[in-house]
DNA sequence: GTTAGCACTCTAAAGCCATGAGTGCTAACC
DNA sequence: GGTTAGCACTCATGGCTTTAGAGTGCTAAC
């Protein structure tokens, strides 16, 4: 790629800059007027052309001014921007809303994050739940609720808690659930819940089979748990507020936008591509493999609970994006988030 | 109120069927053709002003069909129309996403008869999760988790199960704290969770310190376990479907509704506030206390499990809804949660 | 290499007209 | 008296033209 010599980066600077700012195409007179460049407008408008010859630049029709191009907005993510600190009372926002109360569960503190990361950044923000298949297996109990019933509860390291109530087996006195439980919980004891596989399940089925003849239920109940809890949930913040930006006035628009919103499944996906990655990522228009979102930009950053990674936060905006800002916001989102939840 | 005689709510009847179907304003020629009344427009034209006048009908513009005004509605709702039966399939499909797996959670049942629901409608459904307050106390569990953080599980009588991870204070032995927790469930069991204030707590704290001399943090946590679950969640589904009206072209009132979809108080307030009605409830326009959906009906239905109400079932649609179907569908609906929850 | 000037392009908003659906009224009809 | 045909009138809608304004590209002068 040719390097853009300094005069043109900062023309594509005060292109990004202004048309960030106002959503109008940005022209030649405009740029000679605001950024103090010394040029005349005649100038510029070359070296726009120049610009848009090389790609980082185009034009809505021929009597409009220029817009940043897919290809512009990479550059600028690149290399003339500097992410933003934040201003302290944004920071202390943050800061607030994730530690209302400390004994508040998982749940509650990623709904606030959303929350306030859609608030402060004004666009729509999604975060995924922590995985719980990756954390590892802490414990687990079974509470008889009645003589038909009992309620398995299950531990994890990552403060993790899933509870699920089954029927219980006639045939099984107390104290055999109790010796049931307690082989389970020594031989599941620090695997990660990816790990417990079916086969698994099943060698353990055949050794207890071996040691008392009942239980085929216990099983069952512990198959079902672990299994079906594989779906994470994905919370979203200010899924209207994208509708406030200039780009989606057109209703069809809108509603593509709002149905992807519905779709859990395939938010999870988006999101979870992004979990191995460091530090926070920019996904410009089409670099994006989802479709439905080519004509936005996600900045998304990986959290950790007790240094492993186990989620997604991110922000959906209009490419047309305050980058610098946002960069700056969810770095700082992302590193309190797994403060509050470790 | 002036009866209408035959010929009128013929009309009035036409009127209303052909705007829901259309969503446009209904001309005498329209109704004189496609229903067999045997009069001719002109009659039909005076009729149709003289219903204006009582104010079941109204005109848009000098040059346009009539519209069904709120009173027309909400005539053709008492008197006029015949809550329909669900075609079978229909019926079969809430069915069926009701009892996938008996063994699924309170949410998840809740969370498939929302999209069910929405689905079969095509309107935007909503549902109050159980209210946890009004159930009764069953059980109450600490299970330690290491040294200093313990769980503390929570079962009413509504298969509710709420739980909490609490740090345990260190003067408090294993067997002090089975002690505490016996003597908990002795004196709360039965007792709704409304019924557990403050005071009461406070009674049993005296009572408890008399015996032991230990424990102020095995208090803060039922108090907090107990308190700040107050709010109630409520379940969307197809918050998009009622973008498909066309009364919801502009894009400001979307922006409008869809707000309100993202206050969560305000649709349980609104949910809640028919929660110890019999039967299904209509709600025409302005009859409506939220100022949000005053150009929308709303049809709410309360269940029960267990024979106690303890939520709302709600669609949300123009007013120009397909009443008859709507209701038939929501009273099937409800009954089916009632049965699958109990 | 830079800039002033000018003709040209193209969108968005405003104004205009034709169309057609539907009405209200009147006079004739049964 | 109730019913109907006929007609003039109203008004929203969509297509068309016009205008204003912003911005460009090019050329010629500096």
């Amino acid at each position: 790629m040719a390097a853009l010599n300094e005069r043109k980066k900062r023309i594509l600077q005060a292109v990004v800059a202004g048309y960030i700012q106002t959503a109008d195409p940005v022209g030649s007179r405009t740029i000679a007027r605001t950024c103090r460049i010394g040029l005349s407008s005649a100038t510029i408008r070359n070296e726009m052309a120049d610009l848009e010859e090389m790609g980082y630049l185009s034009q809505p029709h021929t009597s409009a001014g220029r817009i940043p191009s897919q290809k512009g907005y990479r550059y600028y993510v690149d290399n003339l921007m500097t992410p933003g600190n934040l201003p302290e009372e944004e920071a202390s926002a943050i800061n607030h809303s994730l530690n209302i109360n400390k004994m508040r569960e998982i749940e509650q503190i990623i709904i606030n994050a959303a929350r306030v990361l859609s608030y402060t950044t004004s666009y729509t923000s999604m975060i995924m739940g922590p995985q719980y298949k990756k954390s590892t297996f802490r414990q687990m109990r079974i509470l008889p609720l009645d003589e038909k019933k009992g309620l398995v509860v299950l531990v994890t390291d990552s403060g993790f808690i899933k509870n699920k109530v089954i029927d219980l087996h006639q045939s099984l006195s107390p104290v055999e659930l109790q010796q049931v439980v307690t082989y389970l919980n020594q031989k599941l004891f620090g695997l990660t819940i990816d790990q417990v596989t079916t086969s698994l399940i099943n060698e353990l089925k055949r050794d207890l089979f071996r040691r008392m003849e009942i239980l085929e239920q216990a099983f069952i109940l512990l198959e079902e748990s672990l299994k079906e809890e594989q779906q994470v949930r994905v919370f979203l913040g200010g899924t209207t507020n994208i509708l406030n930006q200039p780009e989606f006035k057109n209703v069809d628009k809108i509603k593509r936008m709002l149905a992807l919103f519905e779709q859990e499944s395939l938010l999870f996906n988006i999101l979870e591509k992004n979990l191995s990655a460091e530090g926070v990522i920019v996904q410009i228009g089409s670099e994006n493999p989802v479709e439905e979102i080519q004509e936005c930009t996600l900045i998304t950053a990986a959290y950790k609970i007790n240094n492993k990674t186990l989620g997604t936060v991110g922000v959906l905006g209009p490419t047309r994006m305050n980058y610098a800002r946002i960069i700056g916001i969810v770095r700082f989102l992302v590193d309190k988030l797994s403060d509050s939840l470790s």
